[in-house]
This record gives structure tokens, sequence and C-alpha cells, in this order.
DNA sequence: TAGATTTACTACACGGCGTTCAATATCGAC
DNA sequence: GTCGATATTGAACGCCGTGTAGTAAATCTA
């Protein structure tokens, strides 16, 4: 049965499904996050509506799919940011880390709303919610920062935790890659992203901008601080 | 012309606008932030969605009023859970904002959405952002806090900062309440303030739950990390 | 008290939204 | 060349915010 002719329409439908995420992100980049309509995506397609049900059952399904995109993208960056640093400098690659997650959101405000706020009017993630693969990649990018810094980090940061306080995914996949690491190390991990998070959120939904005129020197002196907290030298 | 006359009118009027930001916060704590429809509050009230515009000139007025009284209310309890702990404690007093604004945020996820979030699906603030003055009571509050620390803090942070930095407002309002305060304790009640929104930020949006079992602790440890970070002593 | 004016509200219309569904066009499979 | 799956249409339903015209009542003026 010919493997071109289904590869074919496989190939038209993948197509149109990039086209219609694609124009999603693009209406959502000029006009905010509630401009993506399943009415205004087809009409730039020369389509009806209801014909993108063909390729999503439903809204939300296209709003989780795009979620699960950009977060992967951001992911992607924050690990190519670190990578650019050498592993001899781990408080350089946190560093990177923190900068290329914050730059990244301002060149995507929508994109980091998507992710990180209320994507879009009536939207409700699935169960565990909408991008969980890229969730975990990135929980488990900053365990590895955490994980170089461990041996100065470890003195400066008690409190017991136990695997059993964690999600099991995230413990297999910790455990898997970064053996010998103590669950403490987890904890410690969200409460670095948490640290990262704080001002881009602020400075996104525009709580800090009208305050502080340089945000970026802001979010420059916390980092500093914070690859301090964990007992690493910040650079230059 | 009958003082009671007018202040009736007025009277009935004050009612019917509490009645129609009461039922609007009911909805959202029922339904999430898109329940707030002028077509739903009007029905609850068994009016005509148009009889809003006799209030409120648009949605967004309406929203906007909402996020300043829920913000109010937030910075409200921020202050009374400081205000709790003794002056000779500052870094009980940091840790009790701190508590507050989690659990506050806990108990009003939609509240939380509504001031620090995308409020409703085309909701677009004012200039100046939709509760200037609350913000800048949170931020002035923050600012206190550091201001108590500043003798042990000012060693540990850096960096240079000029008034200049910072909104003109803000400025005004720190050099009136803590004379003698140098701009660089501003900066770092902001990088302060980020530090306490991240992991609540994470945690009412849905990327800690699932990770964590105990945010709380999480949130605990990283705040008492922040107290030693002012050169404090956290509490007990 | 009688008339003029302001105010609160209804009723209806407009365009936009997500979603469903029967009918239809399209096109690979045989 | 015909069959059958797939893609797409077009109309409908019930939401939504927002205007506008008209009405009824409360208030002010004389």
């Amino acid at each position: 049965m010919g493997e071109q002719t289904i590869s074919r329409r496989a190939r038209l439908r993948a197509e149109t499904t990039r086209e219609i995420k694609e124009i999603a992100l693009r209406l959502m980049a000029a006009g905010g996050p509630d401009a993506i309509s399943l009415r205004a995506i087809a009409r730039e397609m020369g389509m009806t509506a209801g014909a993108i049900y063909s390729y999503f059952a439903t809204r939300d399904d296209l709003i989780t799919t795009l979620i699960s995109d950009v977060y992967t993208e951001l992911v992607d960056r924050a690990e190519a940011a670190r990578d650019a640093v050498p592993e001899a400098d781990p408080g350089g690659r946190v560093v990177a880390w923190a900068q290329a997650v914050r730059e990244w959101a301002l060149a995507n405000p929508e994109g980091f709303r998507l992710i990180y706020g209320d994507p879009v009017p009536g939207y409700r993630p699935p169960e565990g919610g909408a991008a969980r693969e890229a969730n975990h990649r990135a929980c488990g990018g900053l365990t590895g920062l955490v994980a170089a810094a461990w041996p100065q980090a470890e003195a400066l940061h008690d409190g017991d935790y136990d695997w059993s306080d964690f999600d099991p995914d995230l413990v297999a996949q910790v455990q898997g890659e970064f053996p010998g690491l103590p669950p403490a190390a987890v904890a410690l991990a969200l409460r670095v992203w948490g640290r990262m998070h704080g001002l881009v959120a602020l400075e996104i939904y525009g709580h800090i901008g009208p305050l502080a005129k340089d945000p970026a020197a802001l979010y420059r002196a916390e980092m500093c601080d914070l690859v301090r907290s964990l007992g690493l030298e910040p650079p230059a």
C-alpha cells in the first residue's frame, strides 16, 4: 500500500498542523494571548473555524500543544546558554541559564505568559499540567546546576528531605542523571527555580518596570547573590 | 436641597456598586477569573448586562477596581502579619510578611492571578498599572523591612544605584518614610520582592505542586535563607 | 404641587467567540 | 472509474462585551 501515499497524506496533515500552530503563535505575539481564536486562525488560513477540529479536538488542546512547543523552545535555549559556559565555571552556568530565561521571556512575553501564567481566557490545563515533559526538563536542568554546586552548597543549606517528598518521575530522573545526589539538592533546585522566576515574572507582568529603570541590573545582582548562596563564584 | 436625598441616592448607588463587586469576586472565586462577565453578574442581580454600565464605564474598569480592592486587601493582610511581630525581630517580620502573602495567595488563588497574572480575557490595565497605589504600598512595605535590616544588610550587598534608577513617586515615598536610606536599599527591596514572589507564583500556577509534596517547607526554607542574606536571624 | 431634568434600567441589535453537526467536496486506494 | 476515508463547509446554538434608543422612576426647580 505505497508508503509514499500514506506519508504524503501524513505530511500534508503535519504541514497544516504546523501552520495552525505558527499562525496561533503569530496572532499571540501580535495581539496577546486572547488573540488566539480558532476563528481568527481559520480566517488567516482561508478556512472555516470548524475545520481546525480535524487537527485539534478542542481549543484547549491547541493551547496545550502550543505551551508544550514554546516551553520546549525555552528549555532548549536555557540548556544551550548553560552549555556555552565550561563546566569548570558552575557559577557562570547558573547565571547563563538564568539570563537566557529572562532574555527569552522579554523577547517572548506572550510565550512566558502562556507557560507560567493564565494562558488564555477559559483555558484549563489537562491533569498533570500542560507541559509535564518540558517542566521536568526545566527542573532537571536546574537540578543539574545545583548538583554541580552541591559540594559547596551542601554545607550552606540544611533541612531534612526525603525522596518521597517529590514527584516519583522527577526522582527517577534525578537519581538516574545524578546518582548520589541527596533529596535536599532537589529541594534546593526548586528554590533556585523560584528565585530565578520571581523577578522575571514581576517584570513581564509589569510590576517592576514602572518602579525600576534597569531591571536587568536588579536581576544580575540577584543572580550573583544566588550563585554565592550556592557557595560558588559569580562570573566577572 | 436636602443633604439626605443626595446622600440617599449616593448610598443606593454605593450599595449597588458594592454588590456588583461582591458578586464579581464570588463568581471569580467559583469559576475562575474568566467567569467574571457582566452578563453573569447582571443575571445574578436580576438586571440586564447594560445596566452595569451605569456604574462602570466598561468591563475593564470593573476589573481594575477589583484588582485595586483585592490588592489592597492583600497588602493589609501582609502589613498586619508584619506588625504582629515586634520590631525587635526584623527577621521575623520579614518571614511574617512573606508567609502572609503566600497564605493569602493559597486562600485566594484567583485574587492572586488577578493581581499578578493575566486577570481576565482581553483585559488591558490602564496606564501606570491597574493598582498603582497598592503596588506602591507593597513596595514601600518591603522597603521598610529592608530598612530595618539595612545596618546588617548593607555590607552584604554592593552595587551602585542612584535615586534616578527608580520611579520618582516611589523615591519620594521612601525618602519620606525612611530618611537616610540609600537607593541601594530600594534595589534590595525589589529583589526581596522577587524572591518572595517566585515560589508563590510557581505554586499558584501549578508548576511546583506536582513536583514537591510540601511547598510550604520549601518556601519556609527559602525565606529563612532570604532573612539570612539580609544579615538577620530567622525566627525559631 | 406641577413641570423639568437627571438617573437607572430594559429591550434589542451587532459582531465575536467555541463548539457541534449534517452535508459536501476532495483525493488516495483499489 | 468507483469506493471510501478524510477534509472542509455552512449554518446553527448559546455564550460574551458593547452600544443605542426608549421608558419609568426618582430628584430638583419654581
